[in-house]
RNA sequence: GCGCUCAUAGCUCAACUGGAUAGAGCACCGCCCUUCUAAGGCGGGGGUUCGGGGUUCGACUCCCUGUGGGCGUACCA
């Protein structure tokens, strides 16, 4: 149990006795005592004044007097106002540390008997990766780590848009202008070249349609009758048809898509559990949709086109199917999430990591799954995060501005390699731990870049701040890990110590409090799905460790005893920095 | 138009979900390497928390309103 809430009910159980009133649990809130008064965590009484019929000053001394008196843990209490300090006894922040060297697992929570589903990645196979996944990716894969650290069994899952237009559109381009080029012939990444044609048939249309309007058309017609638009509908018919030749591209293409994506995956260090195709989904979201037209849930339209009529719940009427009969977007989804249901029958929640600009959708995705009688709609939950900006402004594909996965993943590693170069870093190491040490530290400051900001809010990418290696960044973590490894790899003679020293400085006591933290931070990110709470909690502990480093002798202290314990504090100290960066997906170098 | 959402130091972000004098990083100024990694530490300046009302013992946080951004409102995904 978490000290807070051991303190909650240790309060509860005071004001019990003292006023024979029981005081609501959850309101009564356990925080850290701030730096400017004595005392380790403060409960506030305002909110039980009326119960104790008493002054706050008052009622907080009467409190503390009980809480002295009757829990061994707590030793000493100071009232402020309406606030009261607790400080906690040596014996307490001792068995704490031990708790934090013995225990491997420290900070992560028992096994619970729920099985999450997290998608976190739903790439077109038309185009690769950007700026935007890699916020997608990296947030959902470290929800998804977060979410093992609380115990529960997760599913890490994808869903490849690897049908429609789009992709027709690339296909045709490279029919009509490829000659032939393959990534093995072109040296370019599979998803790039795909990604390229995808460009070229833009081009080809706009071009079509300026034609067109030069001969009277409007902009409207144009659009909807240039040639090379409706040859890539008909493609998309093909498709949808099973034609050989089309399918054959279509698998082609697609998997040279897939082998770009695997290994923009593996540099940024993300896997799969499971994966889904909406062309294995779509089918059966066309079938359910029938069935629910049957039950009256749908309606149709003289067009044949099928519609929801959700304006009772406060939203629009929306589109199922086309009126030629074929999906639509949320036809796919429902396939999906069907499908989902059904290969894990025992699944308690499902977590979509989609942008925030697909909020409305969900918001009918779920709606509709819920009423077509699906129970588990209500354990949907959509991980919504905020777009990504560039300092001069939106990432637009069709005004090059966008900032391609791979170019800033590379860039951010050669950063950091000749950044490592000065610091002199590779001076003892091979080539390999060379190319492994800037792989960590450029990865690292990207990730932590992008996760350290709240999910829900939108973000600015700067490329200058973002290569930034000093400050609140991953590379500033992972130099203490660096400094802490090397401490502990001097400290031949270590041996752990049960008691902390009677004259442990601020410094020590300040950072014995954040390593009792730990697992209160790994709850909270999970319960908020919030990788940025867990950045944050970890700066904060390494802030702490920094100052304890700078201004604490460890190997000169005057004792052996002390010795120890300073090289305990930095060993788990070391431990929960690495913890906690891998649930951020970051590793941390023994050296650098 | 309607719906959702955001606004905190020059810039980028925090603030334990309603609690004490709103904190960090970057940038700027000044100190600290014969103590263990200076990618570090210590100190300084910098705020009407967008404006205006309200609720509360207490508001950056909740409610109303105004202003200004973003997103959605597709037979796109």
């Amino acid at each position: 149990m978490e000290i807070q809430t051991k303190i909650q009910q240790a309060f509860a159980q005071a004001f019990q006795a003292v006023y024979q009133a029981e005081p609501e649990l959850k309101q009564i809130s356990v925080q850290k005592t701030r730096k400017e008064f004595t005392g380790d965590f403060t409960v506030n009484v305002f909110p039980f004044l009326r119960l104790s019929k008493l002054k706050p000053e008052e009622t907080a001394t009467q409190i503390g007097e009980w809480l002295v008196a009757n829990e061994a843990d707590i030793v000493a209490f100071e009232v402020v106002k309406g606030f009261l300090n607790l400080t906690l006894s040596d014996a307490y922040w001792s068995n704490l540390i031990t708790e934090a060297f013995n225990n491997a697992n420290y900070g992560k929570g028992e096994p619970t008997d729920k099985t999450v589903l997290v998608e976190y990645s739903s790439p077109n196979t038309n185009k690769p990766l950007h700026l935007g996944h890699l916020r997608n990716i990296f947030l959902g894969y470290s929800v998804a780590e977060i979410l093992k650290a609380n115990g529960h069994t997760v599913v890490k899952t994808q869903i490849i848009n690897d049908r429609g237009i789009h992709i027709c559109k690339s296909m045709l381009a490279w029919q009509r202008f490829g000659n032939g080029e393959t990534p093995e012939s072109s040296g370019i990444k599979g998803d790039h070249l795909v990604g390229k044609y995808y460009v070229i048939f833009d081009k080809e249309y706009k071009k079509q349609i300026a034609e067109l309007v030069e001969q009277g058309k409007t902009k409207e017609e144009a659009e909807k009758e240039a040639p090379i638009l409706l040859e890539a509908q008909e493609m998309l018919r093909k498709w949808e048809a099973k034609d050989p030749e089309v399918t054959q591209l279509w698998e082609t293409m697609n998997s040279w898509v897939y082998a770009g994506f695997d290994s923009t995956y593996t540099q940024m260090g993300v896997d799969f559990d499971q994966l889904y195709y909406e062309s294995d989904t779509y089918l059966l979201g066309k079938k359910v949709v029938e069935e629910g037209l049957e039950k009256g849930i749908f309606y149709k339209k003289e067009d044949g086109s099928v519609w929801i009529d959700l304006t009772e719940d406060g939203l629009d009427e929306k589109l199922l199917l086309r009126k030629d009969g074929t999906a639509v977007y949320m036809t796919q989804d429902i396939g999906t999430a069907i499908l989902r249901s059904q290969d894990f029958p025992s699944m308690s929640q499902m977590i979509y990591t989609v942008g925030n600009e697909q909020d409305y959708h969900f918001k009918v995705l779920f709606l509709i799954l819920s009423k077509l009688g699906y129970e588990w709609a209500k354990e949907c939950y959509h991980l919504s995060y905020g777009m990504v900006e560039l300092p001069e402004g939106k990432m637009k594909s069709r005004e090059g501005t966008v900032v391609d996965a791979d170019d800033l993943m590379s860039q951010m590693v050669e950063a950091a390699r000749s950044e490592a170069q000065e610091h002199g870093s590779f001076d003892d190491m091979s080539e390999e731990q060379a190319d492994d040490l800037s792989d960590m530290i450029g990865m690292a400051a990207l990730k932590y870049f992008l996760l350290k900001v709240d999910p829900k809010k939108k973000m600015l990418f700067d490329p200058k701040e973002s290569i930034d290696l000093n400050g609140n960044t991953g590379p500033f973590i992972q130099y203490a890990h660096a400094r802490i490894c090397s401490i502990r790899n001097r400290a031949e003679n270590f041996k752990p110590v049960s008691e902390m020293p009677e004259n442990a400085g601020e410094k020590e006591r300040e950072l014995v409090k954040l390593i009792g933290e730990y697992p209160q931070a790994v709850k909270d990110a999970g319960a908020q799905f919030s990788p940025a709470t867990l950045s944050n909690y970890t700066y904060e502990l390494v802030k702490a460790y920094n100052s304890f480093y700078q201004s604490v002798p460890i190997f000169k202290a005057e004792t052996e005893n002390e010795v120890n314990w300073r090289v305990q504090l930095s060993t788990v100290t070391g431990k929960i920095i690495e913890s906690a960066m891998l649930l951020l997906g970051i590793r941390v170098p023994e050296k650098m």
